[in-house]
DNA sequence: CCTACCGATCGGTAGG
DNA sequence: CCTACCGATCGGTAGG
């Protein structure tokens, strides 16, 4: 029998568990991730894993908040001082593209609201609605720029900002798709020449 | 006891199994879709509908056949006909729309292939491989037309039928998401708007 | 945080 | 194509 642990050990603790669920959500889906398998991932018995969270569903919102927190981390807080408009949004996708290249480590089954899109779409209940907020949320970030770069005379008068941002949606689709299902190494690239042509110099 | 069928009535059978196997997978996932859950929709025993396929695994390729029959069917036949380059490669991408808008019946859950590349995408076996296969036979009807589009003069002489392949990608990729989880019968027109920028008449 | 346990369901098999 | 069954695992609870 473990002894008690302090309050603060027990934040630890929470903190592995979400960082191993986005872990295996992102390869195994939200519903794959079960407890049984983290608890023994982690070392602990599922009891203790449960405890944390209640129910399933609870672990599964908690996993994306985490997602939702390692985002905000990696590609907005280090362009957010920027410029607002086209400087900022051009950093903030060149961020989002190494975020999706680089971290195998946090989802190693690729972006976990990617596979959690798909995975929940077409069901109700609180993590499908968590999931669209989260994905709107970002897509938020790419709109407010180019209405800005708009108005500051950065991209042409007659651009629709939430038209370009689902077609920049659509690159970060492809990006994930290609990467991790047809491990192909040349779609940074190509996301960022398309990148070039949908934001020019004016 | 049920008598034992003829062949004819079998193969019809496992017609229906596939059918709806492919709309519970496009909800549920391909992992999701458990043989109770098909067996009681159907109005079969689990062991009746095993028996067709043999294992959960052949089971779900036969769902992946089945849908790319489909998008056959409906995307690719109506079109075969017409003038290889621009012509059918735009008439491709409207089908293409259609299918990702209207197929509801047959993906009540969206695009089973969407689903199916997320889900398996950071596993091995032949299911990924499958689904992997499928999608780039799906892209290269694209690039075919695309560089035949080129050849011919119908687009610009430096468009990279890749590049461009990858990008239309995206796009039914935002709107399989818009559609599915956002619910926003705008997308098919945002598709068509980008679809019209990106294959321009010369 | 653990052990011990619950009913339900999983994929699959035997036998007819 | 069915019934009857297998061991394994599911999410979750009781009690400490």
């Amino acid at each position: 029998m473990s002894p008690r642990k302090s309050a603060a050990e027990a934040r630890r603790t929470r903190e592995r568990i979400i960082e191993r669920s986005v872990a295996i959500g992102s390869v195994e889906g939200l519903e794959g991730l079960t407890i049984g398998r983290l608890a023994a991932d982690i070392g602990m018995s599922k009891a203790g894993v449960l405890g944390h969270f209640g129910t399933k569903q609870q672990l599964q919102l908690a996993a994306l908040h985490g997602a939702s927190g390692l985002f905000s981390r990696l590609v907005w807080e280090p362009v957010a001082g920027l410029r607002p408009g086209l400087t900022r949004l051009r950093a903030l996708c060149e961020a989002w593209i190494r975020y999706l290249e680089h971290e195998r480590a946090a989802f190693p089954g690729g972006c976990l609201f990617a596979a959690a899109s798909v995975e929940f779409d077409a069901r109700g209940g609180p993590v499908r609605d968590t999931v669209a907020r989260m994905l709107l949320r970002a897509r938020r970030l790419l709109v407010n720029d180019l209405r800005i770069a708009v108005a500051e005379g950065e991209l042409a008068r007659d651009t629709d900002p939430e038209q370009l941002a689902f077609e920049i949606t659509g690159l970060y689709l492809a990006l994930n798709q290609e990467l991790q299902l047809h491990r192909d190494p040349r779609a940074p690239a190509r996301v960022r020449r398309a990148l070039d042509r949908l934001l020019p110099d004016s």
